[in-house]
DNA sequence: ACCTGAACACCGTTCAAGT
DNA sequence: ACCTGAACACCGTTCAAGT
């Protein structure tokens, strides 16, 4: 007769996604993670084929969530902005995904392609098709480098740290910006709106 | 009667060194640290207090490597030219320095400022005391951003990896330029050399 | 068909005992 | 004064045995 499942491959991911959070990387073990779902470590090998695979499994996960939530996004302003609160509001996961450490498993590449769809079109059009690509690389890199510095207490410095952010951001945004004049091709110039908090730069 | 010593905190730290960039943060473990110097496990702990100060002792000796490499540097393009060498020349310790995954261990203070002074000393220059923190801060956080996706192997949408390099290099770097026609203060605008290999971005 | 206890190999770390 | 074997607690993972 066969045992009923008392757990779900789902429930499991969300349960590691917590206790990385929540513990840092190093609390989440199988036993943990078992714990909360309410089975013990063993029983997790018949969803998750290893450690490491659950931890790429929360890193997909973190992914999906980034891609609903930069859709749609048309200004590079608002989508950096967003980025960075998912970086704030769940800041391990955040380092999982965004800059893994030597030795932590790494998300498929569809993963990152889907995150990466509404940037293509902003640098697109904020660039130029030719550069689109050098462009969301440009600002993913000042992105992700400024956030995870965040997280990880890099800016030590004093100084204001939402002043920097703001500051790279405006200029890096305004670096990307297709030189109209200058470059040939189809330059889509059209004006569009500015970021919200932008007026407070000085 | 003393017994003499048989290895040294340096060739300790030397020898995780080498074990972190050859097996990975998680060949990193006290036993083969203690094999490549000659002694047993337990031994280490009369030089170090743990697993986790000993990868903070490496990440530390990276940065102080990183101070010397870029100390006399004068131009941006140099220096993150430099700072891009270091991480293709030791990814792994690249990554334990700049981009620590959650729950790595993250080098003291003291460290990180030797490692930037020369930075600060750049965009001082470049975008003017006022804004010299904000620019130190954007570069760092692009370059960085930019060499550790590189080293996760995020870059893989095809393009040119080089040309996106020198494509935000140069943008960035550019967009930290004090506007001298329009702040006030003392802009200190002498003009200086551009990086050797510029004339190559179309 | 899923779950579990027991077991294995391997960690980091401690410590009493050696020299 | 440093080094070591033995031991402890704790991992990830496997597997035969339960239901």
């Amino acid at each position: 007769m066969p045992t009923p499942e008392r757990t779900t491959l789902d429930a499991i991911v969300a349960a590691a996604a917590e206790i990385l959070e929540s513990e840092g990387l190093g609390g989440v073990t199988m036993q943990a993670v078992a714990q909360r779902v309410g089975v013990r470590a063993p029983s997790l090998y018949k969803r998750v084929e290893s450690r490491d695979t659950l931890l790429r499994l929360v890193a997909e996960a973190t992914l999906r969530e980034y891609a609903v939530g930069l859709d749609g996004i048309t200004d590079p302003h608002r989508l950096v902005d967003t980025l960075r609160a998912f970086g704030q509001a769940r800041p391990a996961a955040f380092l999982l995904v965004m800059s893994p450490g030597p030795g932590t498993p790494v998300a498929r590449q569809e993963f990152r392609d889907a995150a990466s769809a509404s940037l293509l079109g902003i640098t697109a059009e904020l660039a130029g098709e030719d550069d689109a690509l050098e462009a969301a690389r440009t600002l993913t890199a000042w992105a992700t480098g400024f956030v995870s510095m965040e997280i990880n207490g890099a800016f030590t410095l004093g100084g204001d740290v939402e002043r920097a952010w703001r500051f790279g951001r405006d200029r890096v945004v305004a670096a990307l910006r297709a030189e109209t004049e200058l470059s040939g091709s189809e330059p889509t110039p059209r004006p569009r709106g500015t970021a919200d908090d932008s007026q407070r730069s000085r």
